[in-house]
DNA sequence: GGACAAGCGGAACACTGCTCCGTATAGTTA
DNA sequence: TAACTATACGGAGCAGTGTTCCGCTTGTCC
């Protein structure tokens, strides 16, 4: 098994000195980008950041969601990590799911425009959502397993589902005060809560 | 004032014979497109097949969100009036907002790319956001206060947000079959009844 | 140093939203 | 009916963006 490497982090070997240096000038031109224009900002505006023209970038991160992908890479990681840890270390498993829903809203809010992205239906936003998917549906199922088993909430959510509704929650202009995600959030983690003794 | 008269539905009188016509034929036209193209079809397909200049359109609806505001705005009347008349009928005032928000949902699911829109920050769908919103805030909270005052549901949430956090979870690729959105919001719902006697 | 593959840059193309203005015509008046 | 004018029409054209492609540059290896 060929372990592709997926273009971030520790970059592969075997690449020219310069693409090496311009894989990293691109992601740290990125990051800064996403942060003023969110993840949605012109190619170019990167490009012209980093300091180098459209075909390095396309060459390098071949869709918008591969370069977003590894710009966020570390932090989606650590959000997958923290899930087991969690739930070695709160109280209840309900709990720990709660922290970790609480990790990944975090995420969410505090990049502009990426909740929308990773539900976008057109456009090349595909791998971005695979990745997401991949790596973070497990840790929420296992979650969502213990609390289940614990008997602190109701079986029959699917982690998938609900990851994609807490997802959709976190879209919106940033500024509004009358909408808090956060809020939203709880109210569907009460609702998954088994009713007490109804 | 001026009785803005919005655009759409019975319209404004002195305006030429022609400019009548090509208006119900863009609203017939859009209505058409939308359906197989969403609602963010380009401007020069709903033009074309409505046989219209794209000025035409520009000057019947300066925005996109004019265009889908008249198309749309029977089902949102329907959808405003049913609040009073489902509260009046149902069995408990938690029945009438369960119903209420169904056929919002269903009105949101069934038009390809509406919830997108309604949440997208940036473009120019402000008015469009601002009209559902006018629209179907009051109503909603109209059910959702009659709710709380009979207990069934906990008080402190806001018609808006939850309206909001609606429209979110109805966003996404509709042929998704891992991902229903009315399970979600049943779970908000959930949520949102009192804890039974915890 | 020289050869050549790897990498680079950005012009160019495609697609879209939106504007602007010359042209056509409905409705009016004589 | 014929002329006239306000109204409306059409679509060329501009601007912004994504994406591709190819001639030129440069690192690497001998």
């Amino acid at each position: 098994m060929p372990t592709t490497s997926h273009s971030g982090d520790v970059p592969a070997r075997s690449k020219r000195a310069d693409a090496l240096r311009n894989q990293q000038t691109l992601l740290a031109a990125a990051a800064a980008v996403f942060v003023t224009s969110g993840v949605d900002a012109p190619i170019r505006e990167i490009a012209a950041r980093a300091g180098v023209g459209m075909g390095t970038i396309y060459r390098h991160f071949p869709t918008r969601a591969d370069l977003v992908i590894a710009v966020y890479r570390h932090q989606v990681e650590a959000c997958a990590e923290a899930g087991p840890s969690l739930l070695a270390s709160a109280d209840s498993p309900l709990a720990a799911l709660r922290q970790w829903v609480d990790l990944f809203v975090d995420f969410l809010v505090t990049k502009h425009g990426l909740a929308n992205a990773l539900q976008s239906d057109s456009s090349g936003f595909d791998a971005l959502h695979t990745y997401f998917l991949d790596r973070l549906v497990p840790v929420c199922a296992q979650l969502l397993d213990a609390a289940v088993n614990a008997g602190e909430i109701r079986p029959g959510t699917h982690a998938y589902e609900l990851m994609r509704g807490i997802g959709n929650l976190c879209i919106g202009r940033d500024s509004d005060s009358r909408y808090d995600p956060r809020r939203l959030v709880e109210l569907l983690l009460q609702g998954l809560q088994r009713p007490q003794s109804s």
